[in-house]
DNA sequence: CGCCTGTCGATTGTCGACAATCGACCACTG
DNA sequence: CAGTGGTCGATTGTCGACAATCGACAGGCG
């Protein structure tokens, strides 16, 4: 969006652990793992190819970023997630939110709802085409969105922690059964709101939203584990 | 505070990346290394007694903690903080605990500021001794206390990332100035807001409380820092 | 038969050595 | 003298091997 100086094509001088890390974020977060499983370094680093010293500094990454969770000589699983953590999680994450919106709303209003339409509006699209998968990837995109346009540096670190659960969360659950249009259509009264300058309603409308999505995540949740934790 | 069954003295179980975190952790956070300051894996890895293995995987964590910044093969240093980042810091701070006190309220109200109310006496009681260190370190019990009291755990995980940088900024910057007292007193609006259930006042008071405290530290900043980076 | 105890295999934790990368410095060239 | 290219030292990144620790299982003792 801003622009950046150099158009050059970046060249990876990444290091092995920070690949490692993207790649196992996205298996745990695609669900790859399934909650509980153990992970075994050197299973992993083999399959990876690598050494186990970068797999271990991604590992305590992914630890302190909470998706997973290890215990000293025995090992690290994936994070399962208890009813109690949805709760908490989308709890919380409507603060969050609803502390980003009124900045957004105290800075620029009306560019923030334009930009933040354009995602409804991807999220609608992709809808349309009956691509879960990708609905999910744009309504993480325009929450995101409104993270980053709250121009607040350590809520947006806070978010990538909060972000990932809620990720992780919907790689778990399928949200099958509900109409995609819908989900783009919830966003609306939101994106009005800020478009109107109307703080109060703006942060009503976005802990409505997420309180909404949380009670509808938290019922399927006892069902969905059952089937899987037997 | 609860009872646990072992009485016997813990031994030390833990592996040598923790201790090593914790080290790191307390250094940093007591100004033993400046902001801005490189820290030379080897360097540190040998005053340590350890390999450098561990010492890594304590600075990744502490990495994702905010407290250090690492560029791939150029090297890690302490984090320094801008008048941004303090503003950042505080605003971010008043919603959590907002967010904390109106979940004690709905809780269990009388016990919180019981307990709240004993910490406030701690605070009062390094004060009246004149211990600024000690005031800084019950000051900040008494709001993770609070947190503690939400009984959210994932509210407490990020307070463990957004408190650490709390300290990181007193461990640079002494009130050396302030009423250490007022500090105490300053504290017992909100418990009595607590106290008597009144969820709106509570929620006011602590904004205010963090707001005034953030204000303080945000004016004090730029002279402080301008005299240890010329 | 029940419980304690010692051993075993698997996995994680740690180490020292080697390779890759970067910035600084300096000689060289036009 | 400005700019370029190469070399060097320092630091981080990665690797393979070894040590420490844990749970499970089997054997002995009451």
């Amino acid at each position: 969006m801003t622009d950046r100086v150099p158009p050059l094509g970046e060249i990876q001088s990444r290091s092995l652990s920070e690949q490692v890390l993207d790649v196992l974020r996205d298996a745990i977060l695609d669900g790859d793992f399934r909650p509980g499983q153990p992970l075994v370094e050197t299973d992993i680093a083999a399959r990876l190819g690598v050494s186990r010293a970068p797999l271990r500094e991604a590992i305590r990454i992914l630890s302190a970023e909470g998706l997973v969770e290890s215990v000293p000589y025995h090992g690290t699983t994936v994070r399962a997630l208890t009813k109690t953590d949805i709760e908490e999680l989308y709890s919380l994450r409507g603060e969050l939110e609803a502390f980003a919106i009124r900045r957004v709303i105290q800075q620029d209003a009306q560019q923030a709802a334009s930009e933040l339409r354009e995602h409804m509006n991807a999220i609608l699209q992709a809808a349309e085409a009956g691509d879960l998968h990708l609905v999910n990837e744009e309504d993480r995109d325009f929450h995101r969105t409104l993270i980053v346009l709250s121009d607040h540096s350590l809520l947006l670190s806070l978010w990538n922690v909060v972000g990932a659960r809620v990720r992780l969360v919907m790689a778990l659950l399928n949200r099958r059964n509900s109409d995609l249009k819908q989900v783009a259509y919830n966003h609306v009264p939101i994106i009005e709101a800020i478009e109107a300058g109307d703080e109060a309603r703006a942060v009503q409308e976005i802990r409505q939203h997420i309180a909404n999505t949380g009670a509808l995540i938290s019922e399927f949740w006892e069902v969905e584990t059952e089937n899987k934790n037997p």
